[in-house]
DNA sequence: AATAGCGGCAACCGCATCGAT
DNA sequence: TATCGATGCGGTTGCCGCTAT
């Protein structure tokens, strides 16, 4: 049986207040991220070691661009999205500035609504084939989207059916962006632009795994 | 002016993954 | 090889502010 990460009973939750933002932010300052088990305590901080990552990560972090996201950032998320689904981090990684939870919330909140009444479903980024529906292009059902911003085409390879929902359902992305890396994927039309290819894809990956191999 | 409804965002929770032993 | 602990990730929740009624 593991241990909770952290005596819940000891530990504040919710809002964090001023005072322990700065605890965390000079704590950090002089030794540096990591070892987040520990750091509350070290920082003499009555918060679990996930609270203040995550704190950090998605809000104290200096180089946290905050503020909103501009055309090309969206344009990217929802290419990013259609290649590698609900897998935040990985899109994160490829705005900088941005957190996977700013990404998570900006696709939830805007990004999402924008493609539905654009008929777009945001699950498998294909146009909504509802009969009683107007499309924009109807001979082209189901053929191909048209990115918002660039209003350049995302080809509907039909290779690529990100889930319906993640973690476990995102095998098939996780089919589709395997399948980039052995690069089996013959007729996809990654020409994505802002550079969103199947190398873009490898070198996510590749980010990933080097990050998570250095040390911290 | 009051309040119900809604949307945005910060934070939490639980599971997955990875490295160390 | 199996197990354990630390960290990372994605889904979900809950609070807060804004808007419509």
């Amino acid at each position: 049986m593991r241990k909770p990460c952290c005596d819940k009973q000891d530990t504040n939750k919710g809002a964090w207040s001023k005072q322990e933002d700065e605890k965390l932010i000079n704590y950090i300052r002089i030794h540096g991220e990591g070892c987040w088990r520990t750091l509350p305590q070290a920082a003499g901080l009555l918060r679990c070691g996930k609270s203040c990552r995550l704190r950090w990560i998605n809000y104290l972090r200096p180089d946290l661009k905050r503020g909103n996201f501009t055309e090309d950032e969206e344009d990217l998320i929802i290419k990013l999205h259609a290649l590698l689904g609900n897998r935040w981090s990985l899109i994160a990684g490829r705005l900088p500035g941005r957190t996977d939870n700013e990404v998570k919330n900006y696709w939830n909140s805007h990004l999402r609504r924008k493609l539905i009444n654009m008929g777009i479903d945001p699950n498998n980024h294909r146009l909504i084939t509802h009969n009683h529906l107007p499309r924009p292009h109807d001979s082209n059902s189901g053929a191909s989207i048209i990115s918002p911003a660039s209003k350049v085409p995302v080809t509907d390879n039909t290779n690529i059916h990100p889930p319906e929902k993640s973690r476990g359902d995102n095998d098939q992305v996780s089919d589709a962006a395997s399948s980039l890396e052995d690069h089996k994927l013959p007729d996809l039309n990654l020409d994505l632009t802002i550079s969103v290819s199947a190398s873009t894809v490898d070198k996510v990956e590749d980010d990933r795994r080097k990050s998570r191999n250095s040390p911290k």
